[in-house]
DNA sequence: GAGAATCGTTACAACGTTGTACCTTGAACT
DNA sequence: AGTTCAAGGTACAACGTTGTAACGATTCTC
């Protein structure tokens, strides 16, 4: 059905290898010859078939590129720019949804299409530290957002640490004293771990005491869960002034819980969030946010990748990439 | 470096088939064999190679799926649920980004890794309808919410003119008399096209003339453009009290735009959106809008592929999938 | 003008897998 | 005892591609 080399080769009236170096714009074929099979490629519509390729060349040109979920805009953001970044190079991303789950994240990264990618670049969530012991030997892994895990892996983060920080203390400058955290989440090796002791060691800085009443926790990222535990802040004998949301989805979430409960932010409540996704540029209030610059941890990720398969397996790489607090309405116009 | 099934077989003292028969369940192998070779496929930590199999087997078990952007989260979410849909199969999906733009539309139907894909799913932007003489024949293909091209292929949608007109109806229902359309565009093949037909003909059904000023285009599907083109309806000497928005992003720019106006919605105008992404659910005002079964898509997608590799080239199929109108805030508060 | 160097092309093997055909073994029938 | 039969296993070829080695033809060198 489909035209292989040998269709070509036949009808050109040379060798399939010929075909082969024409294809591949390989060493010396007459012009005559050149001419002649690129009419037949183009006559029979032939398309290189990959598999073979591959099978034959050992790389394959795809990487592995694992989300929790594409249904957050930050990931849909963030896996458009490693497309891109990716095709640069002359790469496919296969993009998988782990919903976040441990055992998916470990399929990905031990066997999932193994033989079929050159790489694999995971945003992990539920994976533990020991869990690395798994992977794949012989196939770069690269480790998204995620520095607590600490084993020798490539890793791509902002830090978050600092970068929580700096979103804590934006509050604490504008005035608010009672400051909630939204978003924690179990273990000790988590983005949520990290993004909650930026915040305690911007509180305790300031000398103010951590209010474990405070810290809410949120079972996923998105919007109804921001809701859900804005709704439990409010219900507070003494609700927070300012809320830290550890993501875009749970302040847009807890901006909707406000509104409904009729306070106004930031004057009632002011709220922060994290991701810099594109929607919090046009919610009611605009939200300010903490914008990892997601365009440098695609190219770094990809920049990993393309060295560890050039050098092979030298030392993992730490690459921190830089973020932003953007100020907006949701903390802006307060004053105290 | 990865183990084969060669390898496994030198381990287990058997044949190569036979470790090839326990892969894959086939036929009869003796217990104390089947243990034998599982204990090596364990040791060895043996994958299959995909692309070995797929280039014996013919059989590829990928999917590509061609959206415009997956920055959109109406893509977004529905390639999740393609994803998941196709996964009950045993699909994986390989996800390309369009950009909307024709030419790399093409490529996704007559080449891009044809090869390496059962089947292709695309939803299209730019194609025009001769350009399907292009489709790489042998591979099924299914155009997803475009059924203007009305050329012979699979197509699954909604009914864009009915669903526009509902949503038109719904504003005139309220009592409103000067709805703007926004989000035209060129061609008289693409959805645009679509939904403004329907708005048009629900105005015309309701004895009312069309004013061409109240069209007004937009050049991407995005929120940025949904503020501009907003700003443009808001600017007129005579003003929209209500607009319909050709997708929830121009919406909830829309909302932006009004916002910064100081007009309140829906009192001094309506909106109402098209797509029913989750984030029109926490705007302010939560956002009406128009809302395609996705799932229901995704499902009927992955169902057309599964008969179309299973009857070879049988007829299109027309699939057509519901919608429901879910009104909110942006228009539901309203009184004439 | 004989040998060497270069260009252009080709046959062959191999990548890892599975379908086909065949072989072996043992048991169940006449 | 001879025949049939099925289960269990194997060898081989093939999928489409490219690297290697080798070959024929031309040109260059002294």
């Amino acid at each position: 059905m489909v035209a292989t080399l040998k269709d070509v080769a036949a009808r050109a009236g040379v060798s399939v290898k010929t075909v082969s170096n024409v294809v591949n714009g390989y060493s010396f074929v007459t012009e005559d010859n050149r001419r002649r099979v690129q009419e037949a490629i183009d006559l029979l519509g032939y398309v290189p078939n990959i598999g073979a390729r591959n099978l034959r060349k050992g790389r394959t040109g795809f990487l592995t590129l694992a989300v929790p979920e594409l249904a957050n805009p930050y990931f849909a953001e963030l896996c458009g720019l490693v497309m891109n970044a990716a095709a640069e190079h002359d790469w496919t991303v296969l993009i998988e949804q782990t919903g976040g789950v441990r055992e998916r994240e470990l399929t990905v990264i031990n066997a999932a299409h193994r033989s079929l990618v050159d790489a694999i670049i995971l945003s992990p969530i539920g994976l533990q530290p020991t869990d690395l012991a798994e992977a794949a030997p012989g196939t770069p892994l690269v480790l998204l957002g995620e520095r607590a895990l600490s084993a020798p892996v490539h890793h791509v983060a902002i830090d978050n640490v600092a970068a929580a920080s700096a979103a804590t203390r934006h509050l604490l400058d504008l005035g608010h004293r009672r400051i909630a955290a939204l978003g924690d989440q179990p273990g000790p090796h988590g983005t949520a771990a990290l993004r909650l002791r930026g915040y305690q060691s911007a509180l305790q800085a300031a000398g103010l005491s951590v209010d474990p009443a405070l810290i809410v926790p949120a079972a996923a990222y998105s919007r109804a869960e921001g809701t859900a535990a804005m709704r439990r802040l409010l219900s507070l004998a003494d609700p927070p002034d300012a809320v830290f949301c550890f993501n875009d989805m749970l302040a847009v979430g807890a901006l909707s819980a406000a509104r409904d409960r009729g306070l106004r932010v930031p004057e009632d409540v002011a709220v922060v969030g994290f991701d810099g996704v594109d929607e919090g540029n046009y919610s009611a209030p605009r939200l300010t946010t903490i914008a990892p610059d997601k365009a440098a941890i695609a190219e770094a990720a990809v920049g990993l990748v393309r060295a560890a398969l050039q050098d092979g397996a030298g030392q993992p790489q730490d690459v921190v990439t830089p973020f932003t607090l953007i100020t907006r309405e949701s903390t802006r116009s307060f004053a105290h």
